[in-house]
DNA sequence: GCTATTGAGGGAATGAAATTGCGTTTTTGA
DNA sequence: TCAAAAACGCAATTTCATTCCCTCAATAGC
């Protein structure tokens, strides 16, 4: 299990900000030397702590603008129809997120698409017959006042 | 100006499932050698495409395991009453993202906390006392089969 | 109080990867 | 069809990750 001290603390910080950061500069801004920073980084990812790396990106430089949050409910409450449905939205790009809640509907979507028309391409041709899907809401997003995870 | 064909859009979604990839293994699985790979990269982050990488942290080992989204419609429709609740949510630590949408309500959340009391607390102080605040639909997230954003 | 053991750190060597320069190929547009 | 521009691949160079081994400090047992 790994420590919970000021040096990791840091190192958690630092990747978070920039995941791609050199082992170099990392244990140059936490204090250690690269050895004893690349231990406590691969402890920390040995210990689940950090689950992994991702690039950031900027949809609307890449024509994806179109954003929209969908609930969608599932006709079927199996854990196969779930394993379905989870597993299509995985292959899909547009779905940024998913999630799995509480309520009357089993899921929370994030698409991200150019526009309006591929975003119709994506509710017909992916949603649509994506199995076990019996509900759908779409919520247009028309701006995002705060977004700390942009 | 990035290009936008299939090999960038396949670098891109390498690159967002793992952000610390390799050059050599990016370039193998988009089918370019190193160099080409790592132009192309590099000319993404340049336009803006790629705004950065990090690190996905395992929140629940870090004391922020309760993720809710929040449905919130408005009692008013103003102006003044968008920008009072805006306000209210930017100055909420628990408020992580505040989405404008269209539908039947006006708002969604994404709200983290530590756990339950502390999401009470949330919900009556904040959310209990903000202006304008008409209808609140919560739900609980229970798992994210897929996150690109976190 | 002394010593064995364990855990963490530092430094240097090694191997791998990023990066760059350059010639070649492909694409684009007139 | 041809010239210019863009993109590519290869190879050399630099930088970095990773490993090995030694040292130091804290801890537990005697």
């Amino acid at each position: 299990m790994a420590k919970n001290d000021r040096i990791n603390q840091q190192i958690l910080q630092q990747l978070t900000r920039d995941g791609r950061i050199s082992n170099l500069e990392l244990a140059d801004r936490v204090g250690l030397s690269p050895s004893a920073c690349l231990r406590r980084v691969q402890d920390l990812e040995r210990a689940g702590v950090i689950t992994g790396y991702r690039a950031v990106l900027n949809r609307e430089a890449m024509g994806a603008g179109f954003v929209t949050y969908i609930g969608v409910g599932l006709g079927e409450h199996t854990k196969e129809a779930q394993k379905a449905f989870e597993r299509a939205m995985d292959e899909a790009v547009e779905v940024v997120e998913c999630h799995n809640i509480t309520g009357t509907i089993e899921y929370l979507l994030r698409v991200e698409c150019a526009d309006l028309p591929s975003y119709k391409r994506f509710h017909t041709d992916i949603l649509g017959t994506s199995p076990f899907v019996a509900a759908i809401t779409t919520y247009v997003v028309m701006g995002s006042p705060k977004d700390l995870r942009s």
